[in-house]
DNA sequence: ATATTATCTGGACAGCGTCAAGATAAAGGC
DNA sequence: GCCTTTATCTTGACGCTGTCCAGATAATAT
């Protein structure tokens, strides 16, 4: 029994009781890998290291996710909410913008949430679930059910002429996306290395991106 | 001593005297080393098991590479070379085509290389070796040169219109390569799973990032 | 009170990157 | 040709990893 697993227990020991049955583990487990993501990324992540932190034995984490693929794909859900969350209430919070501003907003805040949370953008929309390993089926819910988001949100930016309405909505959406995500990916892989930057790139690719600009101001 | 060793060992023997010295180890470690990639991606790759590979002992690679980074890195260089070569002699290949037709041919030969080698493109341009290592001062030059290639390219494409003149050149660069490297990135980390598609995005992407599809035809 | 089940434990295994010390052969100086 | 230096390759070792296994413990159901 490490000491580090000691001394968490021993602070823990008010709140639940005392020992062996941690007694919301699960949670906890969710939380610290979370934390250590946000420290170190994805890859200072691990098992053993997780459940020291927890206060367990390395294999007690076992019990909650059938392996570090499984535990990996809960906080990528987690992710998931979050970002929904800091992105839902922008028509209600910019009520006066037209279409276009509208969007503009909406890419900000994509990159901002890619740039605050880099690790948890990473686990969301990198190679360690999607391709290494397997996203579960309810993450694959939950991202499949953002997507859609973005394409109905592109769909209704075509009808506005936002975006020109030759090409199928799908195709504007997954263009746009790739942009919003290459440029992310650029920044937080550390290819790109100057993040003041980012919004007036955020800002000059929806320029490039939306038909406005070209027909000159409408 | 690895039975797989011996047997490689064996093979070589008419070729490289016999043993003890490799006489080529640098560039087998390589070849080899990018046949791994390839077959397993990235993380298929172990010191232990390319040592196994080409013949010879575990600690042997450390002789030529510092450590797996400098080995990842050398690699990724060989991958920029090999980029520049699919790329250099298009406006050669394509003497007839105007200004946007071919940068279309740019952007699509670009995509192909990405798509047909995943994993050395994920090398050149993943934080492997960008932000989880650190890129050679000999990465560094090459990777700077062929960004370099790409601005100066997307520079001329906007003074013959291809692209507004109001944003500047860096950032019309930025975003194009951005949107490139987003679709590329979203297939082969595993998120779109239709290859098929890939051309057919990236001709999209090309009519929404271009000045003139807006203006109508020109 | 007893049996079942959920949870947690340490031991073990095979794999990893890489450091250190020693073996071997090639190359350079005489 | 011999001797020394240097380049190359060797095995041993350390500490890390994910996860399987069998057994311990405690909560829950009967």
């Amino acid at each position: 029994m490490t000491l580090s697993r000691l001394v968490v227990r021993f602070l823990r020991m008010p709140k639940h009781k005392n020992s062996y049955h941690h007694g919301d583990l699960r949670q906890s487990l969710l939380t610290n890998a979370t934390e250590i993501i946000r420290e170190g990324g994805i890859e200072a992540l691990s098992m053993r290291k997780l459940a020291d932190r927890a206060g367990v034995s390395r294999t007690a984490p076992y019990h909650h996710f059938k392996d570090k693929n499984e535990l990996l794909c809960a906080i990528a859900e987690e992710g998931f909410r979050h970002q929904e969350d800091s992105i839902h209430d922008i028509p209600k919070k910019f009520p006066k913008l037209n279409s276009l501003a509208l969007f503009e907003q909406y890419v900000l805040a994509y990159i901002r949430f890619a740039d605050q949370h880099p690790e948890t953008y990473d686990l969301m929309f990198g190679k360690e679930i999607w391709k290494i390993g397997r996203p579960t089926e309810q993450l694959k819910e939950v991202s499949k059910a953002s997507f859609h988001r973005w394409v109905h949100l592109v769909a209704q930016l075509q009808q506005r002429e936002v975006f020109p309405e030759e090409i199928p909505p799908l195709r504007v959406a997954q263009t746009c996306w790739a942009t919003l995500h290459g440029l992310c990916r650029l920044m937080n892989d550390g290819i790109y290395l100057d993040r003041g930057d980012l919004e007036e790139m955020g800002r000059s690719a929806v320029g490039m991106l939306v038909k406005q600009h070209r027909v000159s101001s409408d």
